[in-house]
DNA sequence: TGATTAATTGGTTGCGCAACCATTCTATGT
DNA sequence: ACATAGAATGGTTGCGCAACCAATTAATCA
């Protein structure tokens, strides 16, 4: 018998319900973890007793005695930018039903920060990590390479990838917007940007080389700031775009699509008439940018793709032993698509 | 000597640390947990160890020998509803600072699930549960109430809280938005609802209770779908709306925003003229809401305190030993406030 | 029915750390 | 210089579980 039923002050184990049931504590652990190696009918009084007395198996002990922990640390660098929402679906999506647990830091785009929820991270013997671009800070990245746990970067395109890189060419994807305001003829062609963070950067990047080449980069109409992007800050920074340029500017690639919102009211409210007079394209289409008016031009990434391929693969080089027959790709492109709505020519 | 540094397959732990500084395991531990009864010179030699050897400690067992997690559970029912992401930035920004990890579970709005969550949370000794609500199960209330864990249900309010509830009226809220509705001479008053969770029908309840006593309650202009909520959605159901109705309709209360916004674009669609000839009204008061043309009437919730107050209640519980001198009240109302912009009269 | 094989079950040990108490050392006062 | 208080450090133990191998039981065949 055990030595009570609950009441008392100390935690169930697995060998209360042993006693409880009169088997061996290592029998329960085989019915609590699913063996079939366990008869049905020891099995099932195992699990009545269970029940009975509500016993909840201890995972840190499971964790410390088979090093095997069941969870996935992901890394996103913001909570309130719902892009980080469907890309978190993604990987839930993927972890839950594979019963997966998901521990997850904002490092507030911060590198420090980074670090300090890595180190955290591998002290709970993870046995992945999804974290947003390629920008570790030193240490981080000499702790993940000790880990030896897979580590798939996320969102952009990493230079070296610490092992496995998902995600697209945010410079290829300012290139493509560069390439299509040119077509529809626009030529005093402005940038608004917020938050400037790594992909965005690299969004200006190539959005700058496409219009270099075609001789139409003049970088006073490109407006930036470091301050988090909001719909009102598109709307105050087109403000000052205007302000700037004097008004010669006959369009703006906004870094997303909250700014390019912002962007597309003020102008309304401007009487600038959209596209015909000015053109606007955001990025990252969320849902809003299509029922905006005129609708927003904007660019599609597979954001819950992301997510959820990141998953795949880290599930993929758990299972795989090793460097199998099909060793997996180290750079993963989810890519992107121009979606060319009212708000362009 | 440590056995070794760094190449051996084993991994590092306290002991490694404490030979390598020639000084015992315990002070190791102590000076990783930042106890002051260390002297400098110790401290700043087994540091340096630390930082050599790149020792990080094992989480697990740590928690196995102190019971203490530094661990929040939270449950909440859906990751595409930007709502939550206010709630987990509230969340997360009282958490980290005081170097508590969250563990988020998403429900999918399935009590099965959320049943399930609790079960795995439990597992992890967590010092603090944040749940979405008050319908769990039977079973999922009897582990709670037997964990001893302190438990806030948050968003809206809760019958009989297992332990403590943060949030509001949605009865209240929805009384309201009927109220205002009426004040501006709306008369032919529906309701437009997708996913009809616990809290959406309790803002109904309200509505409908408000439009009952002033006689100007008919249930064919409520139109709902089980299916989640989106701006589609809300264009599509308000088409529903007005085919139903034949447009014998002049006012609409849409239980979210995204809803309320696809609403609109639809009636403009409809050229039907926006406040005069149909009012609007949403719920949440996310950023589009402000920006719409015209703007939308709403409701704002206080999403990001009803996150950060629940972590706040949690720590007031674990440090404050028992009920105390300021015992906690069961009931924190984080209130809402009616937003009038120009969709209503 | 008995021998042989395969399927179940149990015992022992250690995962890495912190609690607890005992011990050693340093600083202070006389 | 010596006793004393107080601070710093160390030793032992157990947290709850799963890995490993040994012992037991049931199932199969001749």
């Amino acid at each position: 018998m055990a030595k009570n039923d609950s009441h008392s002050g100390k935690r169930l184990t697995l060998k209360d319900v042993a006693a409880k049931a009169d088997v061996s504590p290592i029998t329960v652990s085989r019915v609590v973890n699913g063996y079939d190696g366990v008869r049905a009918n020891v099995r099932e009084k195992v699990e009545a007793t269970i029940a009975e007395l509500g016993y909840i198996p201890n995972r840190s002990a499971s964790v410390l005695a088979s090093s095997k922990s069941k969870l996935i640390g992901v890394l996103i660098p913001s909570l309130s930018n719902v892009v980080f929402n469907d890309v978190l679906r993604g990987i839930y999506d993927i972890a839950t039903p594979a019963n997966y647990q998901v521990l997850l830091f904002n490092t507030h785009y911060s590198a420090a920060e980074e670090e300090r929820a890595i180190r955290t991270l591998l002290g709970q013997s993870p046995e992945g990590l999804i974290i947003t671009g390629g920008e570790q800070t030193p240490a981080a990245k000499a702790m993940l390479q000790a880990s030896a746990v897979p580590v798939i970067q996320i969102m952009g395109e990493v230079d070296n990838p610490i092992d496995i890189n998902v995600g697209f060419s945010h410079f290829d994807a300012g290139a493509a917007v560069a390439q299509l305001l040119l077509d529809k003829s626009y030529s005093k062609i402005g940038f608004i940007g917020a938050r400037m963070d790594r992909r965005t950067c690299e969004r200006l990047a190539g959005f700058e080389h496409v219009l270099s080449a075609a001789n139409s980069l003049n970088k006073t109409r490109f407006i930036t700031t470091p301050e988090p992007s909001s719909v009102s800050k598109g709307a105050s920074l087109f403000g000052e775009l205007m302000d700037v340029t004097k008004g010669d500017c006959d369009a703006v690639f906004c870094c997303n699509d909250d700014l390019a919102l912002g962007v597309l009211h003020e102008s309304k409210k401007m009487q600038l008439k959209v596209p015909e007079k000015f053109g606007i394209c955001g990025f990252n289409d969320i849902e809003m940018a299509a029922y905006a008016e005129p609708a927003l031009s904007t660019v599609r990434v597979n954001r819950y793709n992301m997510g959820s391929k990141a998953m795949e693969v880290i599930f993929e080089k758990i299972t795989s032993p090793a460097d199998k027959a099909s060793p997996i790709a180290r750079y993963i492109n989810t890519g992107f698509e121009l979606v060319t709505r009212k708000s362009t020519r």
